[in-house]
RNA sequence: GGGGACAUGGCGGAACUGGUAGACGCAAGCGACUUAAAAUCGCUCGGGCUUCGCCCGUCCGGGUUCGAUUCCCGGUGUCCCCACCA
């Protein structure tokens, strides 16, 4: 008997799988495909836990789908441009192109050593550039079909990082890497017409049934489509410059415009600015709005402010009705018009506005059950249903009535439209970076912005940058952006702006499919492929990647290079890894690996290895550098081996939760992998048996046919943990039919099962699962083998042990044949003597049989 | 302020569609083996009691049901997303 050494058996089944080229995808007609695929990574230099766990999540699926016999795609990539790089160029002076593929080198090494079931034949990097030049083709397809455009704009400006962050990448006025405070600029922008399709991107999301409701959720808040009615109101008396066609306001709420108690605009409105040039208290003003933080807290308690302008604006309904124009802070200039008309009985910013100015307040939504000439508005808006009153034609119909009247009314007069305004802005992707993809365009003095021709692709970066201060090394290149106009061939200038890299990973799952092909998309190739049945990754990109990558698949699609409309067809998002933290009384983090914790009864305590000192335990907290509780996965698998890493972290809590780590759990699964082995091990090298009659093989056969249909099912329905803790029950079981002395009925029982537990564990812990299937004579690699099959008769017991309840308390428990009618079941109960001891003085109203589950029996 | 998710032993978690709550693992305790330790193996392990059995127990309070961790109503707490979005 040997002991497992993971040193030696992981790396020789690698080989093997290797050699055989066992995970090639090869598209076959006649055979149902499974595309299975993680959010590529970053290519930081280090694998860190988190990695290990998605992707072994994902290679349980690729592995499984593959011995249910899909054609599975499950390849691997690098999401390789981006700031990092230029960092690390900036702080070591190393050339971030190098840099990247140092890292990309050793991480390639080790997610290798995890046996991940991929075809690396497909492997490319965002930063190749046979990959970017094929974004640059395509980005000159949306050019042409206008889907592309440049404007001067207001742009969110990253101060450490110099460059411009999309709306999405602005987290509570923070850039979402550099966390520095976000600056408004002026800038001639490329942006991407994502608003397009968001009406698309809204409707589609109901056909994503294997998406979490979480995330769609998410995605229709952040497209924030709401619709409404867009007006302009009449000047009473001659319109300010340039309003002749009067003030233009958006609402949701055109059922309310009786309640109008005022109109307001923003600071930074036309209008407001208008009046600030001829007003130097009105610009005063307007300068103390914008000195308002952006930050939660602030808007929080920022105390909503206005300026009463003097003019006023005739109530489109009663031309004798004049409605004060106000400017107010609480108006968006980027939402809807920029100007709002107030009912502060029915919207609570309007009602705190109108009490702090006086304004006045006029209710015209009754609630339901209430009484017109008593309700009225103290210091909470009624935004509910109910039946509108104290507005002329509108009197006694509801709020969706009343609205729809209320558009056609206004449409008739010709003064606005019904429409539909979204949250969503398109979609701003340039970038003052040198690490990037360029935008293929060129600046000429006589022609302007020219596109290039596709024969002049790919546009490379040069790799002599320096990138050693802020800033766009690209633009900053000598002579790498001198060119000539492919139009006039007069001199003209390279656009230096580079993508954002959310460009680069918007389509790397359409490129996967055929990572050798001339054009960008392999038509043939992603109409075999495509959608990726199962992708998964962290909810951290629920919003930004899945959106844009959802946006340019349409994009795509409507250029005719794809067939489908929606990338990803199941959507799976996991958790992340999760360590406790340790801090010394100076309050230095510790790592994990400098600590040794004590326990006595039920407390713990932690101390330093080296000096005893003791150290707090902190919050169980997502793996992070700045907290030093990372746990580094080569480590462990010097110690444990792989497949017990994997199978920890794929066994510790479901998959969409996060991971505690810990020392002792993964101790735990190399005692498993260990026990597993010393059965296989057992197992007689003749160990076919005869497959006779015995009862003990027989209830052994019965207990692997179970288990088959448990993991299965739970590996279909993501519940890892769960197949996982069967696996563990089926091991325990099996040392209870040892095969020291075993007849030939169970030594052939164990046979099967130890087949089908090799197959079973394969997912998870794919080289023990090749050494266990090669030590029962198992036929080539396990890794080629089908998945076992369960006889449903066989996955069930003949004979059913019933519960028996009286009044819904636990009193006993019958036995009886499997599928047993209840009325037998019934009979049996009641001839029970211990069950009719316990009804000794009650009298039976009603017996409740459910099949093969429990008896419960209502008596008194 | 709006939207969403979650709450089960010392811990991670299990319980299919309303049917034996606590599977499986971790930690802990006891024992075997050992000169000893580690490893390994076996047993115990929600709380309480008058312990062949009984009572209580899935965040709290109600409800529906023969039966509720599961469904409904109302709270509390934690986490996530969005946010002066008209």
């Amino acid at each position: 008997m040997a002991r497992y050494n993971p040193k030696e058996v992981e790396p020789k089944w690698r080989a093997a799988w290797a050699d055989a080229d066992v995970f090639r995808a090869t598209a076959e007609p006649g055979k149902p495909k499974y595309y299975v695929l993680e959010m590529f990574p970053y290519p930081s230099g280090r694998l860190h836990m988190g990695h290990v766990r998605n992707y072994s999540l994902g290679d349980v699926i690729a592995r499984y789908k593959r011995a249910r016999g899909f054609a599975v795609l499950h390849p691997m990539g690098w999401d390789a441009f981006g700031l990092p790089a230029e960092n690390a160029a900036m702080e070591r002076g190393v050339d971030p192109k190098a840099w990247t593929y140092e890292n990309i080198d050793r991480m390639r090494a080790e997610l290798k050593e995890l046996g991940l079931a991929i075809d690396w034949s497909r492997e490319f990097a965002t930063c190749d550039v046979e990959y970017y030049g094929k974004q640059q083709a395509w980005f000159l397809d949306l050019f042409k079909a206008g889907l592309v455009y440049r404007k001067e704009s207001v742009v969110n400006w990253d101060p450490v990082d110099q460059t411009v962050l999309a709306n999405e990448q602005v987290e509570d006025g923070r850039g979402w890497r550099s966390g520095a405070i976000v600056e408004k600029r002026k800038l001639n922008q490329w942006f991407l017409r994502i608003t397009d399709y968001a009406d698309e991107l809204v409707d589609a999301l109901k056909t994503l049934d294997r998406w979490p409701d979480k995330v769609r959720t998410m995605q229709e808040n952040w497209i924030g489509r709401s619709k409404g009615l867009k007006f302009s109101f009449e000047f009473a008396g001659a319109p300010p410059a340039g309003f002749d066609g009067g003030l233009e306001v958006y609402t949701t709420r055109p059922d309310t415009l009786f309640g109008a108690s005022f109109v307001g605009v923003a600071p930074d409105h036309p209008l407001a600015e208008q009046l600030a040039q001829a007003d130097p208290k009105v610009a005063a003003f307007i300068a103390e709005c914008r000195k308002g933080g952006t930050s939660e807290a602030e808007i929080e308690t920022a105390e909503k402010v206005g300026w009463d302008t003097g003019l006023k604006v005739k109530h489109p309904f009663d031309p004798a009705w004049e409605l004060p124009v106000w400017i107010a802070n609480f108006i968006l200039m980027d939402y809807g018009a920029g100007a709002i008309f107030a009912c502060p009985a029915h919207d609570q910013r309007d009602l705190d506005f109108a009490r702090k100015y006086r304004l006045p307040v006029k209710p015209v939504v009754l609630p339901p059950g209430e009484d017109p000439g008593a309700f009225d508005v103290g210091d909470e808006a009624y935004t509910g249903p109910g039946t509108i009153f104290n507005s002329a034609f509108l009197d006694g119909k509801d709020v969706e009535a009343a609205k729809a009247e209320a558009i056609a009314r206004i449409e008739a007069m010709g003064r606005g439209e019904g429409t539909t305004v979204y949250r969503l802005r398109d979609w701003g992707v340039a970038r003052q970076r040198g690490w990037g993809c360029p935008v293929p365009v060129v600046h000429c003095a006589k022609c302007g912005v020219v596109a290039l021709p596709k024969s002049a692709l790919p546009v490379a970066l040069p790799d002599d940058l320096d990138f050693g201060k802020p800033g766009n090394a690209l633009a900053r290149h000598p002579t790498w952006k001198h060119t000539t106009c492919p139009d006039c061939g007069g001199p003209a200038e390279r656009e230096t702006d580079t993508l954002d890299t959310f460009v680069d990973s918007s389509w790397y799952f359409a490129r996967f499919a055929d990572t050798g092909a001339d054009e960008a998309i392999s038509k043939e190739a992603v109409d075999y492929w495509l959608p990726v049945d199962q992708y998964i990754g962290g909810i951290e990109h629920a919003v930004l990647h899945l959106l844009y990558a959802r946006f340019v698949t349409k994009a795509l699609a409507d250029q005719g290079q794809l067939s489908v409309r929606e990338p990803f067809a199941g959507l799976f998002t996991q958790g992340m890894v999760t360590h406790e933290s340790y801090r010394r009384q100076s309050g230095e983090w510790v790592e994990p690996r400098e600590v040794e914790i004590t326990t006595e009864g039920k407390t713990r305590r932690a101390r330093l290895i080296s000096t005893g000192e003791p150290v707090v335990i902190g919050d169980v907290e997502k793996m992070s550098k700045s907290k030093r509780n990372t746990v580094a996965p080569e480590e462990i698998f010097d110690v444990y081996g792989v497949d017990a890493a994997r199978l920890f972290v794929l066994s510790d809590s479901p998959p969409e939760r996060d991971a505690h780590w810990s020392t002792s759990g993964v101790e735990g699964a190399w005692r498993f992998v260990n026990r597993v082995w010393a059965e296989f091990d057992s197992q007689p090298a003749s160990g076919e048996g005869d497959g006779g009659s015995d009862p003990a093989a027989d209830e052994l056969r019965v207990f692997t046919h179970r288990t088959v249909k448990a993991v299965t099912e739970a590996v279909e329905s993501f519940r890892f943990n769960s197949g996982i803790a069967r696996l563990y029950e089926f091991l325990n079981k099996l040392k209870e039919y040892p095969a020291a002395g075993a007849n030939p009925a169970v030594l052939g029982s164990r046979q099967e099962a130890l087949s089908a537990f090799a197959r079973l564990m394969a997912p998870f812990t794919p080289h023990l699962a090749e050494e266990c299937w090669t030590r029962i004579g198992g036929e080539g690699l396990v890794a080629n083998a089908p998945w076992p099959e369960f006889d449903p008769a066989l996955a069930q017991d003949a004979v059913k042990v019933l519960p028996v309840q009286v009044n819904g308390k636990r009193r006993g428990e019958v036995r009886a044949p499997a599928g047993a009618e209840p009325a037998d079941v019934e009979k049996i109960v009641l001839d029970d003597p211990e069950i009719t001891r316990r009804l000794e003085g009650l009298t039976i109203r009603k017996v409740i049989v459910v099949k093969d589950r429990i008896v419960n029996i209502v008596a008194a």
